[in-house]
DNA sequence: CGGTAAATTGACTGCTCTCAATTTACGTGG
DNA sequence: CCACGTAAATTGAGAGCAGTCAATTTACCG
């Protein structure tokens, strides 16, 4: 477990304006998918739209913006700190994932800090805002239940499969989920950096860049482009089911 | 990681009565803290109060009895499958909790199986009376987003604080936490069986009982009787402020 | 093309796992 | 209350995995 020195990370957002969520691309997954377009003619507090750029905080652990985000394109990673000081990836989330949300709640701060892993496209929700609109719409509630139990839902799986076994096994299943919520064609997913993998699987850096390293020599991971691979599904499930 | 024999839990609980939620003495941390004495009036559905033995499940992973329950007194645990068929414990949960929440969403069954750690009293709530409470009372669907979050929180520190570096900073921080949680007085608190402590912090048993032992041997860990032991809260956190 | 950060590799140490053997604890029946 | 049987806990020995420290190599950005 390797000691990170704590980066500020940078917050040069660019906006890109007013969000319109009556005709948002992909409401069905997002957020306000449950509510009546008349919903959004009114608020007191605006809901904007931004692309921040791989490498920037959405918000950091212990602040209170107020806000909680809605992502509709990109990655974004939740660090925790440990008891060492060092930190660890707790989850990922991509488009379609509110994070944030444990600002609703009355006088509490973020549990985490969200960093973007690539490009990402978020929109800012004031907690003023998804206050008024629940006191309005029963079913937002329910639809933030629902979220809030993906989350949950998330985090055990977290323990369970990268938290469990030797680092090979981490890191072959870590591949494989990444596989899944891949957008990428035919097997393609964009390899995450070795300290964010070595975060995730609790792990050194060390550790995990000999790991997919070896994984490339064996050509269960093959460069196309960048930090593009194509990946061999079948060979990393053997990995995973070793034994 | 042992391969641990699927054994089948006892469910042999008491019926101890229809619940008299009004008079619950420890309503103010329970599920329906928020609720006027008149909502417990009538209900097509009934809560009924269980005491489970040590050793029995409350529900199991798959299963759908279409129930929550509310932990009046004593700890369960929430077992996970690996991908390796072994258990993983991803979280504990004593007074005050609420668990198999993800039922209250339609068309699903519980995420975990629930173990009761030692005598168990909690109360049944059918989904249906939790879903008829919710749309006659908002509030309730506000605190059950608290429980989650809370449920959540816990995962996430789970992630954290226990499945990170070695495995004899991990036994101190849970020891540790079990020490917060803990009713006994003075620095006492049920030790776990090895098995339930090597589940919690992804190691074996042999390694969770070497570990314990030095532990009693540096007389960080003092026997009082049976389970329950005194232990040195200072010479814990050092081991886990070590380097 | 230089400069910096990331990734990889090597060497070595220490920790954790596995397998196996005891030892201890505990509930049951005599 | 004691003997017994079973399950849990402990301990030992050896192999393999993962961590640390340090040196290179590679990738990427002006």
């Amino acid at each position: 477990m390797e000691q990170q020195h704590k980066r500020s990370y940078c917050v040069d957002a660019a906006w890109t304006g007013r969000a319109d969520c009556s005709h948002c691309t992909i409401r069905h997954l997002m957020l306000f998918s449950d509510l009546p377009d008349s919903a959004f003619d009114h608020h007191l507090s605006p809901i904007d739209n931004f692309i921040f750029p791989a490498g920037s905080a959405l918000f950091t652990e212990g602040q209170d913006d107020g806000a909680v985000f809605s992502i509709r394109r990109g990655l974004v990673k939740l660090l925790s700190l440990t008891p060492d000081g060092d930190q660890r990836i707790v989850r990922l989330l991509g488009a379609g994932a509110t994070i944030g949300l444990e600002i609703l709640e009355a006088d509490t701060s973020y549990r985490h800090t969200a960093v973007t892993l690539n490009q990402v496209n978020a929109c800012r929700i004031p907690a003023s805002t998804m206050n008024s609109l629940r006191a309005e719409y029963p079913r937002l509630c329910q639809h933030t239940l629902k979220m809030l139990q993906n989350h949950l839902d998330r985090a055990d799986q977290w323990i369970v499969t990268l938290g469990t076994g030797p680092a090979r096994k981490r890191v072959a299943r870590l591949l494989l989920l990444m596989l899944q919520n891949s957008t990428e064609p035919a097997g393609g997913i964009e390899l995450l950096g070795r300290g964010d993998m070595a975060a995730i699987i609790g792990a050194s850096v060390e550790t995990a860049s000999r790991i997919v390293a070896d994984m490339k020599r064996r050509h269960l991971l093959e460069k196309v482009s960048g930090s593009l691979y194509r990946c061999d599904a079948a060979g990393l499930q053997a990995i995973t089911d070793e034994e």
